[in-house]
DNA sequence: AGCTCAACCTGGCTGC
DNA sequence: TGCAGCCAGGTTGAGC
């Protein structure tokens, strides 16, 4: 479920509560997740304090004393702090505990992950998984005809469709199968069209739709971050309402035209056919 | 290097 | 009601 806009939301949401806390203990409830949970937290993190909590792409990264934890929330992941009494809940992976508190990490279908790098291993951008990532979509890099550049630059000569282009993240990150489509809808660029046909003044609409799109999307979550603690909801599964996403032969909210469904890369894409021009 | 696709795992919904 | 089949917001790694 989370894209980058529901990661910064958790982020945001979890920080308050976390940042100079120490943690007391860890429990691995279940670490057979997309990469085994280390068994060795355990032993490590109690006594260290969250000095701080970032972001880069979907992946959380806590900085503690002597390195980071790296936290992706896959498809199904949620991060919620609660009370330390609160009952464990079905699919609930790994328990942080802190004084009265615990961050617990919720995935149901296990495709999230939690990783340690420590600082004897450098500084967390070198973490492999890290540095592949593409640009980040709020970075002064990406603003305005920054933004319009690494996209126009980094598409030349690609064949694959715009959609997957997108959607890989080499160009710039946090783009999701749901933002994907409503940024190509908002940029009114044809999903199928390749990549490296993208004319420039479509690269600049792109960029700034998925500024505009992404923006939108984490403050429509801010309002849910009073629920972070102590709350029976779900903050982690808010939605924005989709122009495109999941409309399939529903009229176009600006066309009327039936919105169509197609499957690239093995996900669904949804766009408008009068809208969205190769 | 770039492209395509299977795979990881569980639950919810649809349709018979 | 039960059950098979399909679908789901992410990402990697294999094979070409």
């Amino acid at each position: 479920m989370p894209e980058l806009p529901e990661v910064e939301v958790t982020r945001l949401g979890i920080t308050p509560h976390l940042e100079g806390k120490k943690v007391s203990a860890v429990k691995i409830l279940d670490g057979r997740l997309r990469w085994p949970v280390p068994s060795s937290l355990p032993k490590i993190l109690p006594g260290q304090k969250i000095r701080a909590i970032h972001r880069r792409g979907k992946y959380l990264l806590l900085e503690l004393d002597t390195g980071h934890l790296l936290i992706h929330l896959g498809m199904t992941g949620t991060l919620r702090v609660l009370p330390s009494q609160e009952a464990l809940k079905t699919h609930d992976r790994v328990t942080f505990e802190f004084n009265k508190l615990s961050l617990r990490l919720h995935d149901p279908r296990k495709f999230g992950a939690v990783l340690w790098h420590p600082k004897t291993k450098g500084p967390v951008e070198n973490n492999l998984l890290l540095q592949k990532l593409g640009i980040e979509p709020f970075s002064p890099e990406f603003a305005g005809e920054l933004g319009t550049d690494i996209l126009y630059r980094s598409s030349r000569k690609r064949s694959v469709a715009v959609k997957q282009f997108l959607l890989a993240g080499q160009a710039v990150v946090g783009v999701g199968n749901i933002y994907c489509s409503e940024s190509l809808f908002e940029a009114g660029i044809h999903p199928g069209k390749a990549a490296g046909k993208l004319t420039r003044p479509q690269c600049e609409r792109l960029a700034a739709a998925v500024r505009l799109i992404l923006k939108k999307a984490i403050d429509a979550g801010g309002s849910s971050l009073k629920d972070f603690v102590n709350s029976d909801g779900d903050p982690g599964h808010f939605m924005v309402q989709t122009k495109v996403y999941d409309r399939k032969g529903l009229p176009c909210k600006v066309c009327k035209t039936p919105i169509t469904q197609i499957i690239q890369g093995q996900r669904s894409t949804y766009f408008c056919s009068q809208c969205q021009k190769r």
